[in-house]
This record gives structure tokens, C-alpha cells and sequence, in this order.
DNA sequence: AAAGCTTACGAGAGCCGTAACCATA
DNA sequence: TATGGTTACGGCTCTCGTAAGCTTT
């Protein structure tokens, strides 16, 4: 048995048993690969693949029992790759994220140039994305952290999330707009006017449906965007009502709108970072995390990893 | 970097750094060890043993952090193998126990006969011995099990362990004698007679020890002995009082001597079923378990496994 | 036909063990 | 001097990739 087998082993199960497809992603030939399963299978004593002739089809019931230590092993070796080029080169690497606009423009500026100044060797990558693909590029581990308020929370197989901050939405118009009166700010005030919001999907926008939802009340949305700034662009176009996240509001940038707070309509939500279960974490990644959030140091990280929710 | 490479690393650590000794217990050359040594601290870049000129002395700082993953991915690979061996010859095998005197004699019986009917073709292997070397055997893998009521609680760490059953011990006397006069048993009536019962460490004896003590009362150990047989025949040749653990006795079998509970005087003791932690257990020893204890499943057992007490 | 797995085979890398060498107690 | 680790080296196995063959869609 050697390492390069459980390899191509685990590679085909993940390449929907097609064996071409395995060995180009590990850059061998396929018919090493072919060799190296029957090979595996004859050192094991079990048919790990289920074949209709020469096709693969999926895992037989022993294949099943066998794939999860494999899956392991592998990991683990890869992990202690990872750990010993961390131990000789601390302070190199790279850092991937995977985030939204709304992070990626609001939350993160401080803590990356915070991270920065602390790690100046490490190339940092920012992935703007959706919340779909963010979930995506982690499982692929294409992305080391991903940063968002959606989509990330019922992941919690695969990801430690951790909470980030939390944030309330906010109504933005134009200035000497009807409901910037001073009158206090309902529901049913809120819906007279056209409305503009994140698309289905981003920034908490699945609760401020539900909310509109459990009042009774069905708004008129004109116009969704991926991110605040188009959003303030068509407020002050006079086209809307904006509902954005309030830290998505610059006083002195946004000259000519204004912010009416509306915590007392819509629940708070939570922005999660998260990471993926299982790997090898480099130093700088305890770092980042600890910036984002104090009370996260590599051991309390290490803690809550291992366990469900954070 | 390949699993040959690890198994060699592991082991010499294990050897206390010996590479001569690491080698032959992998039955290999120490040549060849010492390339593989090199080559992978080479591949990982890093140092993985402190050196004094040739002599291996232990493991640098950097060793440290990765042995605990290279001792896992080993041990992974082990129970692969382990795991499809069992998936193909579900029935055959060893079965080893190391146990003490008591239990072999006295508990384990049923459980054995229960056990060989279930799975005949499994070799049973009874290895009787004190409580120290049950966990040093354990510990060394060179059994599965280990069945004892002193010395394997307080290993939680390296064992799972699992209780057996709870017993008492009782006071054992030749008919006639003048404790066997139907008036409440003391421990101060005891202590008057000289004592005869197990050695230290064998069989709940520091509890007896305990008891005396707690109430101020020295009594006279004149004798004592590994294993209740031993004691009967001493008390039969009228030398002292038995204080056995109350299973050892056979009203059939032991005509000329009486049983007196002494529940009341002695704290309960409970017998321990141990395996070790992390390795791949074979399907028949979740059903030697099971016979052990009915509620034992191979469910339950897996879930107690990972966790701490049972 | 096209996609996909297996078999055959030759080149080359890597592993192993013997033996000689070197360093430390 | 004995124990223990390293270096050198030849044999040999194992791995890899090309190419051809065979099967299934």
C-alpha cells in the first residue's frame, strides 16, 4: 500500500468514479491510476468499486466502510505537508477569501490592513463572490476563509463558523424625502414606496422578506442589486426607498441621503466567518480570525473547531 | 514522502530513538532507516530529531508538533488494513484477553462459552496475569481486552473502559468456626482472627485496606495470595479468615466452608472491561462486549469510544 | 464513433540490504 | 572497544507513462 493509491483512490470517488477525470487532477496518467485501484483492492483483499464491466460506477458496501479512514489518511498527509512548511516558513504564504461586496467593502478593509501590517509576506486574495459560490470555493478548498451573513450558518458539517457581527438594515432616501419627517418609521409607512434592496439571497435580504411576510404586508421591490453602492446610486435617482445594511452608510461620503434607523423593524443579523473542518490551519489564519474577533486565539479556534457551533 | 517513512519515524520514537532497535522491529535494514529518516526531513524541510553528533537523542521542537499527526496517519493505515481484513474474513481471527485470576476463574467463564458458540472459529487467547501488566500488554497491543477491577479505571486516557459487573467481598471460614455463630458480623470481630486474603493490588484489596483503616483497626494479614483458590485452601487448613470476593465461592464445590456477606462492611467493587482507544476493533470483539453486558452494542461502544468514561 | 477502463511494456526512480566508515559513550 | 548512525553502492522492485486493446454508451 502506498499513499499515492489511497490518493487516486479518494480522487475517483470525488470525480464521480470517473477515472480519467481522477488522474488528470492529480497529473498522472490513467492507466496508473487503473493499475494502482486494482492493485489497493488486491492488497486490501475487497472490491472497493462497483463495476458494470470496465466502468466504475460508484463504491461497493465495503468500499463505503473503507472510503472514510482513506479520505483521512489523505487528509491527514497533506495536513502534514502543511504543517511543516508552516513551521519553516511562518510568516509566507498566501491567504484566500471568499466574501461579498458588503464585507468586502464595509467590515474587512480595517481588519486586512490590520493583517497587513502584522504579516506583510502574505498575499492575500480576495474572492468577491455570492454566497453560493463562496460555500463552493471552500468545499473545493480553493479559498481558505469564507465571510458572509448568508448561506454560510447551516453549513456547520463542513464549516466551523464562527460569528463575525452583527448588523440591523436600515431605510435610506434621499434628503427632504416624505419619510425622513421625523414621524416614527413602521412598516406599512415603509411599503407606500418603491422599494430597493439586495438581491434574493444576499445580505440578510430572505429576512427582511419574512418580515414583510409576517406583517401582512407585500412591498413593491423595483429594483435589486449584488451590493449597497448600486442600491444608493438608484435612491438618489429618487427611484426608491433603499434597505441596505447600515454599515453600508457613510455620512460624509453619502452626502445628499439619509440614514433612518430601523432596528425596531427588522431582526439583527449575523455575518459569519468560516473555515473548513478537518485541515491544517497556517498561523496567520489564527491571526486573522483574532482580529476579526479578540476573544478568538488559536486555542480557543482550535476548541471550537473540533465541536459543532461558535 | 511514503508510509514506510512514517512507520519508521513512529517507531523510532517508540524505540526511545534507538534506530538500531527501531529498524528490527520493523524487520528492515538500519541503513535503510536512516536514509528514510533523512529523506523525510529533507521533503518536509524541517528537523525532526535533536541530534548529538550521530546519536539520535529526541525529537526537536518541531518533531513534536508533527509526530502526533505522522502516529495517526500509521495507525490509520493499520486499521485499513485491519478494516478489510475483518470485511473479508468477518468470522475468523484471535481474540486476546488479559485478565487476572479472578475473573478468568469466576466471571469470564459464561461470557466464553457464549462467545465461542457465536464465533467458533475465532482463536481465544487467555493471558492471566497481575493488573500493571494488563496495562502494560494493552498498552503494547499485545491484547485486545483487558478485564480487571484494579488498574485500568485511572487509564482512561489510553483506554476506554467499560463496566462489568459489581461484587462484594465476603468473609469465608471453616465450618464451625466462631464467626460463623449467626451473630452480626464486625470488622472488629474480624480483626480479631488472623487474616488471609489477595495481594496488594489484586482484586479490590487497597479497598480492603481502606476500610480497616478508616475505622482505626489494624488488622493481621497473615497470608495472602493471588487468587481466591489459593485463600480457600489456607482457610480450609484452619491458618485464618478469607476475605474473597464473593463469586470465588461454590457452595457445591466448597463443602467444609462458609460464606459469610459481608456487603455491609465493604465498600462495592466493580470489574472493568478495557480497550484501547483509536484502533479498528474487529466485529466479534463489540459481541464479546455485548455478552459482557447486554446494553453494549456495537453503536453504543463506538459512541462511548470517542468519548470518556462508560 | 466516442468515452473510458485495462493490459503490455520499457525506461527510470526509488527502496533495500551489505559493507565499510565514522562518531560517541 | 562496543554501540549506534551515516555513507556508498549494486541489485532489484515498483512506479510511471505511452500505446494498443477492449467494452460500454
Amino acid at each position: 500500500m502506498n499513499i499515492q493509491q489511497l490518493r487516486i483512490m479518494r480522487e475517483t470517488v470525488r470525480q464521480d468514479f470517473n477515472l480519467t477525470d481522477a488522474s488528470t487532477a492529480l497529473h498522472t496518467s490513467q492507466s496508473g491510476a487503473s493499475k494502482h485501484i486494482r492493485d489497493l483492492e488486491g492488497e486490501l483483499g475487497v472490491d472497493l468499486f462497483e463495476r458494470k464491466g470496465k466502468r466504475l460506477l460508484g463504491l461497493t458496501g465495503e468500499g463505503r466502510m473503507l472510503i472514510s479512514l482513506i479520505e483521512r489518511i489523505v487528509l491527514d498527509v497533506e495536513n502534514l505537508k502543511r504543517s511543516a512548511m508552516q513551521l519553516t516558513h511562518e510568516e509566507e504564504g498566501q491567504l484566500s477569501i471568499a466574501t461579498t461586496h458588503t464585507q468586502a467593502r464595509y467590515a474587512l478593509p480595517p481588519v486586512v490592513s490590520q493583517f497587513k501590517a502584522a504579516f506583510p509576506k502574505v498575499h492575500l486574495e480576495l474572492h468577491q463572490c455570492g454566497p453560493e459560490e463562496i460555500v463552493s470555493l471552500l468545499k473545493a478548498g480553493k479559498v481558505d476563509i469564507g465571510v458572509a451573513t448568508e448561506g454560510l450558518a447551516n453549513e456547520t458539517r463542513n464549516f466551523a463558523c464562527f460569528r463575525f457581527y452583527e448588523w440591523h438594515h436600515s431605510v435610506i432616501v434621499p434628503e427632504g424625502h416624505p419619510l425622513a419627517d421625523g414621524q416614527p418609521l413602521t412598516l406599512e409607512r415603509i411599503a407606500e414606496f418603491p422599494l430597493i434592496t439586495y438581491h434574493k439571497g444576499f445580505t440578510g435580504r430572505s429576512r427582511l422578506n419574512q418580515v414583510f411576510e409576517d406583517a401582512g404586508i407585500t412591498p413593491d421591490f423595483v429594483l435589486t442589486a449584488l451590493d449597497a453602492d448600486v442600491i444608493k446610486t438608484y435612491v438618489e435617482l429618487n427611484l426608491g426607498v433603499g434597505l441596505i445594511a447600515s454599515m453600508a452608510y457613510h455620512e460624509a461620503r453619502d452626502r445628499g441621503l439619509v440614514l433612518l434607523p430601523a432596528a425596531h423593524l427588522f431582526p439583527k443579523n449575523t455575518s459569519y466567518i468560516a473555515l473548513r473542518r478537518g485541515y491544517f490551519l497556517r498561523s496567520y489564519i489564527y491571526k486573522f480570525l483574532n482580529i476579526c474577533r479578540e476573544d478568538l486565539t488559536e486555542q480557543t479556534i482550535r476548541g471550537l473547531m473540533s465541536r459543532e457551533d461558535a
